[in-house]
DNA sequence: TATGAATGAGTCTTCATTCAT
DNA sequence: AATGAATGAAGACTCATTCAT
């Protein structure tokens, strides 16, 4: 394949509009239930051209799934102190992802089909297990450093990344009327508590109340979210 | 509708018997990629026959999820001492759902849908919101009795059940290599961690190793899971 | 096929509860609309007995189709004064016909189907055909009696028997809300003129107003109509 | 429904390609006992072309109905000489249908199934009345005029246009060997005697023999008829 | 006689993808 | 780049009919 087309400006234009389109479709009815003409419509141009920008359905959903990943990590990174403790920091990440997701609910759904369709195991479960590897380090970090108690921090690591998600999800489902910043110092609260070695630490982390540099900005195109 | 069909004893058995093979398929490939076709071979009779059993394919997806919900509780139930107290009891009920979980991959495997496909959210999502429920109520109690952190009881039960849940994903998924026990027990302290008051609860009932009493018991046919 | 089967009372009675049921529901929904299962369904009686009474399907809507024809013709007899002229017995058979048609309108929606199932040309053409040529010989006597114009009494017969059924049609199908006797009437009026010679036979046979005699009695079982 | 397609001049022909083959058919062979499949291979298409066109079999029934309806008005203005009295109009306008039946008798095949199926009630009883509605008018006309009988215009109407029907449907199917042209003075000399006031105004307006205008052109494509 | 279960050919419809222009 | 048309493999579901008991 000579997949590396040149784009001219305004076909990477026209390409990120149909990306755009199919991420608030897949977001808003799924994947499979999400039909390529939904999208072309949605975009407002014909068919055929759906396949001149991506080889397939597929490619153009792997496409987004690598996208809203390097947008996260790239997020995550601007909202964590990185002069805190370990702890400090994952429960910095956590809140900030807390409220990242909020923000950008509808890219985020999209990430949930892992569970459902094999197809999309690979891309998707790789940018978690990247997440969760970061965590690890901090937790490792932070065993050594006495704050977090000595358990298998990459088992730790799934657990805070998977609360997070969880707690998003709930979120983004209506499941939780909580208020987002309510909500994101409760999943603070909740990972301090399940890592941190004894009390007085997990008190003092929460106590230092040092609040987590926002990340407000929306991903995706100007005006959504 | 005068669907309520009565079932002679073979009736019975052969509609079972559907609902087993859709199960295991479902598990196998998800529910969009099991035809009907698939589980009606499986069960080595007619397509035709399907329709006698079932109204359509969504039907049956719905009958499997409602009676693995009603297998679940019961189960929960059984593992449980009555006699202990609600954090010991949300621990030994944690520890168990993983190991049961674990050992009916297959049949949880299908929950995981609800994240994805609208139409089943109602089914899926009244079989978490009781469990959810349930363990609120053991939550409140073990507020009261100073056992448990005083945190919004609605929102710490979800994590517990979401945090069972995902854990037994994991494993399910073959993303953690952990012995069954270990992962269980790993569990049940992170439950407990993020639950107790404080450190010396959660050491007492960690330490009161009163092993919880096993629910080895494979829900589905004989030989399954 | 031994199909001139021996059915003991209880039999033929179920047989006719079936011939009845499927009629009611054949001029509801159509022969194609009501499946096998209806039919039975409304009898209140299992799948299988139903080929235990009939062949197939399209057989038992030709048992019906006959029978209707013999009940018509019956009850048509009945109906005209043996001694009244050629033109006179026209009309009151007409008369009659449309009378008893509203009365036994569900058995005539059936006829209907002729014009679309070529499967059931042949039964029902044939009813109709025997009808025709009856008309047909009246219509010649009265030519001969110069009461009838001279015109080819195959085709004015055809057109006799057809006007009737339109009306009748007409009048089953709510698109006429004019009572059934000035219906017989206005239809009786319509053929006289359309046959007779000239004006003053055609007044003297509308001016006889002998009423028809009536054919009151519905066919089917007691009760049906 | 945003159906209204703007259809290319190739796509436009390409209906009407389909069009045709499915009113060929469904004459030939009824409308259920065509399959979508037996028109697209007609036309000589993949069956999936079918659903580009009509959102399913009902709609391009409907549309063929509708469109056939059309011509058959537009057909008959051309038979009518403006300036004859109203009578006189009534029988031009049965003649020259029963001669425009004739020739496209595939397509009146298809009005038939108003009898039968009650999806199709609404399309084609509309087509009916209108013309009914045409008819009534004039009669009401001739009525003022002294020309025909003082009765229900209405039900004269239905009459007229349905005995017109009647002959064309005994021709159609072979019932009738007359010659079409005969068979047409024939429905002629029927309808004026079934409606004139008196023998003489019947006789004046059967005997100017003014010869009502063909109505020759076969609707459809031509070649068809 | 009567029943409930079983069969499987047949039909519509959907939708990702390709193609000619 | 862009369009509208065309393709055809799938898949869900129906229902007359048969069968074992």
């Amino acid at each position: 394949m000579e997949d590396e087309r040149r784009l001219t400006a305004q076909g990477a234009e026209r390409k990120q509009q149909l990306l755009d389109c199919a991420a608030q479709l897949f977001a808003e009815r799924g994947y499979a239930d999400t039909r390529v003409i939904d999208i072309v419509r949605a975009a407002g141009v014909a068919k055929g051209l759906f396949y001149w920008y991506f080889e397939n359905k597929e490619q153009l959903f792997r496409e987004l799934a690598q996208d809203i990943r390097l947008r996260l990590r790239r997020s995550q990174g601007d909202a964590i102190d990185p002069n805190a403790d370990a702890l400090t920091r994952i429960r910095q990440g956590s809140e900030a992802s807390v409220r990242f997701m909020a923000i950008n609910a509808p890219f985020f759904s999209l990430l949930e089909v892992e569970n459902l369709d094999r197809r999309f195991v690979d891309v998707l479960r790789t940018g978690t297990e990247v997440h969760v590897t970061d965590v690890a380090a901090l937790i490792r970090e932070g065993i050594t450093a006495g704050l977090i108690r000595d358990d298998d921090p990459l088992l730790l690591a799934r657990g805070v990344v998977g609360i997070v998600g969880l707690y998003s999800h709930f979120h983004r489902t209506g499941r939780s009327d909580v208020p987002i910043d309510e909500l994101a110092q409760f999943v603070g609260r909740w990972v301090v508590r399940s890592l941190a070695a004894d009390d007085e630490i997990a008190r003092s982390v929460e106590r230092d109340g040092s609040r987590t540099r926002a990340a407000q900005t929306a991903i995706g195109p100007s005006g959504r979210g």
